[in-house]
This record gives C-alpha cells, sequence and structure tokens, in this order.
DNA sequence: AAGCGTCACAACCGCTCGGCG
DNA sequence: TCGCCGAGCGGTTGTGACGCT
C-alpha cells in the first residue's frame, strides 16, 4: 500500500480560509514555488503540501483569469481535447490564465453536455449520428479526431475499444489526408511551453 | 416556504513520472 | 541499475448554490 502523503500529521482539509489563503500567498510570493512537500511547515500551514500546491495553482496564483470561458476559449478547448484528449494540464498550457483543473471541470459541466447536444461523442469528437449538427460556434465541427496523440499515451487507461476505434482506421477514411488529427483547420503549435 | 434534484466548482485521492543518491 | 522521494497529473468526490415542484 501506498502511503498516504500527509501521514501522521494533523492536517486540516476542505475548504481553504483568508489567512490559510493569505499565509500561502505571501510564503510563495517571497520564497517562490517549489519545494511544496516542506513548505507547509515553513509556512505555517497545518495543509497537506499537495493541497497547498493546488490552492496555490489552480485560485492563488497571479494573472489568473476567472470567470466564465469566452467562445474563443472553448473552442479551442474542444479543439485541443480532439488532439490531446484528456490531457488537460496541456490543455490548460494553451490557455493564458487558465487552469487544467478549471479546465476539466469546464469540459466536465459545459462542454462535454454541449458535444453531446451537438451529436458528437465527446470521447472521439465524432458524430455519433447522422444528426443535424448546428455548429454555429465557428469551427466546432472538428471531426474525427480521435485522439490520436492517445496513440502515444502509454497509459492507455480509457481505452474501452468500444467508443475508441483504433487511429488506423479512421485514419484511412476520407479524411485522411488531413493532418494526423483529423483536423484540417488547425495550424496549432503545440509545443509545450512553462506554464505561465 | 419547504423539500428535492441538479449543477458548478473547489478540493482530495491515488497513480505515474522524473530526478537523485 | 535500482529504489526512494517529491512533484505533477487526471479522475473522483464533497458541498454549496440554484432552480423546480
Amino acid at each position: 500500500m501506498r502511503k498516504p502523503c500527509c501521514e501522521k500529521k494533523k492536517t486540516n482539509k476542505g475548504a481553504w480560509s483568508k489567512q490559510e489563503d493569505e499565509k500561502l500567498t505571501e510564503f510563495v510570493e517571497k520564497n517562490g514555488e517549489g519545494s511544496w512537500r516542506s513548505l507547509p511547515l515553513a509556512a505555517g500551514l497545518l495543509r497537506c503540501g499537495k493541497s497547498c500546491r493546488l490552492r496555490w495553482v489552480n485560485y492563488l496564483r497571479p494573472n489568473l483569469k476567472r470567470g466564465n470561458f469566452g467562445e474563443d476559449e472553448e473552442d479551442l478547448i474542444v479543439k485541443l481535447h480532439a488532439l490531446l484528449g484528456n490531457r488537460w494540464s496541456l490543455i490548460a498550457g494553451r490557455l493564458p490564465g487558465r487552469t487544467d483543473n478549471e479546465v476539466k471541470n469546464y469540459w466536465n459541466t459545459h462542454l462535454r453536455r454541449k458535444l453531446i447536444q451537438m451529436g458528437v461523442d465527446p470521447n472521439n469528437h465524432r458524430i455519433g449520428h447522422t444528426q443535424n449538427i448546428g455548429l454555429s460556434k465557428s469551427s466546432f465541427g472538428s471531426r474525427k479526431a480521435n485522439h490520436p496523440c492517445k496513440a502515444a499515451n502509454s497509459q492507455g487507461d480509457n481505452d474501452s475499444d468500444d467508443h475508441q476505434k483504433p487511429f488506423t482506421d479512421s485514419a484511412s477514411g476520407p479524411e485522411s489526408n488531413t493532418s494526423c488529427s483529423g483536423l484540417p483547420d488547425l495550424n496549432l503549435d503545440l509545443t509545450i511551453g512553462l506554464p505561465s
């Protein structure tokens, strides 16, 4: 069994208080990010290091854009998800001011449903039925993406084959002249940048 | 007004990866 | 080369807010 990350020591759980936020912010601004494991002790926080990191990254970090996602952001998330699958950190890396947790939540609560409503399978971005999908929003119609880059992902967690046909199949289809993504209109520079 | 169901989001959990001795 | 440890990631859960009956 794996040992818990915060064994023994009693740590707070649940929502962060204002004081905790202040302590964490002050400490990180002073000492920089990193050494999350030892940070709680140094900052005088009764929190697990993981929890501190998450709180900072997702909520306290400066330059975070909070609030609703714009249409362009939604569009980009859908495209990137078609390309990258559930690699939220990579997707978030392309959205300045957004965090992986935020993108993940937004996907699960809004975009997934939206795609389903449009008749697009959110898992593989393929049109499920011959249904008129009113893709009013610019280029939501990224068909047959099939998460090609997931092939590189050795974890292969959700290849529950039913909904994920082999990539080779779709690649040999009529759209096989597009990029590996099946997203002809995409010109995304996917070099991985440092998180902002 | 109360009860119930659903939604949205913050936070947690457990796994994997990569660096280091 | 191997094992340990910390950091990071993605899936899942908890809970408060909101809407409907």
